[in-house]
DNA sequence: TGTATTTATCGGATATGGCGCATAGACTCA
DNA sequence: TGAGTCTATGCGCCATATCCGATAAATACA
């Protein structure tokens, strides 16, 4: 349903995969957001000085939302070693 | 659980409340993150230009933390005119 | 009301986004 | 093999985030 990131390449990974759900390019998803296709490739490779206008943006053409959630856990293998 | 935002002034505005919940001032809040008081105060009333590793920082800090979902709707009043 | 805390804002400096324009690699497919 | 598409990267330009230092404005509270 919804997918965490916590730093700008899992953002990216993220916007990538939903971009090609929807077969789009990078060209034709700079079109529809305005952006060139240069700042996508940017924000899919994980620039993290990326405005946040420009993720919206991105996220809004991909009929995608920003959310805002409590730290859930992340049941590593390196965090269940104990037991 | 999760708030929406679909703007940096919803965004700021999550921030802040989430600040408050956790009694801290812009100043406590900017220490914990490395970034100024004043980066703080941009980013809460809505600094569109800000950037993602900076939005993502202050969420770190609040133990809050990004994601994307399919954009659900919302039932505006101008929505719902014709019903 | 007065004082302390908190938040918003200013000037200058540095770094970098996103723009236009362009091209180099990659990859797909005929 | 070659053409077409797609993604990453380059340069120059302007705008602006964030930095430092400082202060004004707003708010809380005794």
């Amino acid at each position: 349903m919804s997918d965490p990131a916590r730093d700008p390449k899992q953002i990216g990974a993220l916007i990538r995969r939903a971009r090609k759900q929807s077969a789009l390019s990078q060209q034709q998803l700079g079109a529809k957001t305005g952006l060139r296709q240069e700042t996508i490739s940017l924000i899919e490779t994980g620039n993290p000085a990326a405005r946040i206008e420009t993720l919206l943006a991105v996220l809004s053409a991909l009929d995608l939302e920003f959310q805002v959630a409590p730290r859930s856990k992340d049941w590593s293998r390196d965090m269940l070693k104990d037991f």
